[in-house]
DNA sequence: AGATGTTTTGCAACCGGTTGCAAAAAGATA
DNA sequence: TATCTTTTTGCAACCGGTTGCAAAACATCT
């Protein structure tokens, strides 16, 4: 079917080292031979599979990407950039889905059979368990996005999410807000856990405001939606501070949908500043995560692995900042 | 570095053959063989390596994920999809991402090296030219939302847009638009092309009415709301008929930013009927499209084109359905 | 027990490449 | 031209599996 190796040395008159050494870089072939060969090569139409060289070479360049995001748009981009990232480097991602997928065994076992080089796993929800299991399979592994910690088993690139947290609850405070509400994410999820830690961290500080709390079953506008409709029924805060901006977004809806307004009745902020943000009849006040770089540095970081494989695990953790829109009321 | 099924034969002290026929479904082995290999097996922690057994067998469960869709939100669906789809009938998904990127023969030659079984290619604006070059290569596939033909090269699995434009056409005719026009994604899609052709045939059954066109340089929010916005600032149609969701919800976004109101000043319908649409204050008038269907069916023709090869190319094509919500004026 | 039929097993060649090593060819030096 | 280096080439073994074939083991029947 395929035309291989042996047939173009054939064709060129030469031995299967000569034709395997012209497609290997570094190799030592004279120009008489390599030009040889490239004519049988090309008039053959041969190119080098890729899976057989990977068996004496130990490379497959293949980098499995896990996730389990895939109703958040925000991951669209996040796919987006590192497909083309790792295809610029000459490495392939093999997509491999984890909705609902709990145990890392499968996704490790299938991973190995297929030789991966290195695994990213590209999920703000998975639990710093996963990537390990990985790592102790002797895979490099790089969680992206995920739960950032002092001591980090495996690397990791992201952002601060208790921080973010913390953040965004001064942000209510200083507004003088009396009864806030946290609306996350899945309560599974790290980056809810940890948003949510730190945003009741610093409440804490103020004993006076009411704080409430409340999750909706996935990151996507729906999820939001129905949980704020949900939420409007009954007991009611003066400004949430939501897990994320498609969240927010739903949220917002949710609210207009009532007859209320934002920020008059409520007032609104989010995480991540998605395009859709910044519409003017969106505007929404968000914390600022820097996708581009968290997914630039992640491969960065796998490839450096690549060559490197006990590198020692680090933890990247970019600075997230508070865009101030029109989804919260001014500052007194 | 990973256990062979040399080892696993020498623990056991039985032939490597013996240990391949274990993990070979259908093979002919006993079962006091089995137990003694597979505990052998279980000791050292092996798992076949599929890329060396793919070199024999002649194939690798890799199917090619072919697109260049990553800014319309649907397609994270789609490729949620796609992934689980694939993944249950134990086929792996190399994606590949062809932004920027207009000849075929690269993702060819790429997917040819890792021998992939089959190539899927899921893209709504790629020519039918490119997923034919992977047939031309012998390697089957199927493209997704791919233009539909009457003597289709390929098999086609989407919709009709050509029919879609008609309808869309129909339905602003039926509501007494006098002014209409069509908002499209980049000229270059195939969707695009096909979409405006019909609606631009449907309009010339009616001369009197004024027709307009422009084209949004995405399929993507930001796109459709850039374009609508300059719309607005010279002549304006009564109605638009937007060539997706995304478009129509980033042009629903200018319009009221304008201070104008849908449907009492401008009319609007897309094609899609992603989640949002049916948002109360979204409320989008839209055509209908079957995006689990084609995806289902996409998968099964792949999975049938896997045994057949040289199974005769078909196209499946889905109907779609206008959904009456609140973004057009009623019928008189 | 012996003849016959059916499974099960191991041998060895193969899939499409790579690579260490030694022989051959080419280049440099005297 | 003979000798010594350096570069280029081919041989053969190997990567981790699969598989056709024939021998070995087992089962069945007289």
């Amino acid at each position: 079917m395929a035309v291989t190796l042996k047939e173009v040395a054939e064709r060129a008159g030469v031995s299967r080292s000569a034709v395997s050494r012209t497609f290997t870089d570094g190799a030592s072939v004279s120009d008489k031979m390599r030009r040889k060969v490239e004519k049988a090569a090309r008039e053959l139409g041969y190119s080098p599979n890729a899976l057989a060289s990977s068996l004496t070479t130990g490379r497959t360049k293949l980098i499995g990407l896990v996730s389990n995001n895939f109703h958040n748009p925000i991951f669209l981009e996040v796919f987006d950039l590192f497909t083309r990232g790792l295809q610029d480097r000459g490495l392939r991602p093999l997509l491999v889905n984890l909705t609902d997928e709990v145990d890392p065994e499968n996704s490790v076992r299938m991973l190995r059979q297929y030789s991966v080089d290195g695994v990213v796993v590209a999920s703000s929800t998975l639990p710093p368990g996963f990537a390990k299991a990985f790592r102790d399979a002797g895979v490099p592994v790089v969680h992206s996005f995920g739960r950032s910690s002092s001591s980090p088993q495996v690397h990791v690139v992201g952002i601060d999410n208790v921080e973010c947290g913390r953040m965004a609850a001064r942000e209510l405070v200083t507004r003088g807000y009396d009864k806030v509400a946290f609306l996350g994410g899945p309560e599974a999820a790290t980056s809810t856990q940890d948003r949510h830690a730190g945003f009741m961290s610093e409440m804490e500080q103020h004993p006076h405001i009411g704080v409430n709390c409340s999750f909706a079953d996935a990151y996507s506008f729906d999820a939001g939606r129905r949980e704020m409709l949900r939420l409007l029924q009954s007991k009611r805060a003066d400004a949430y501070f939501c897990g994320d901006d498609v969240l927010s977004i739903g949220v917002l809806s949710a609210i207009l949908d009532s007859g209320l307004n934002v920020p008059e009745d409520i007032g609104i902020i989010g995480l991540n500043d998605m395009e859709m943000a910044r519409w003017e009849n969106i505007d929404l006040t968000t914390i600022h995560q820097p996708i581009r770089q968290i997914v630039s540095s992640s491969i960065e970081l796998m490839v450096a692995t690549l060559n490197e494989p006990d590198r020692y695990p680090e933890a990247r953790i970019f600075p997230c900042s508070v865009v101030e829109r029109g989804t919260l009321r001014p500052v007194a």
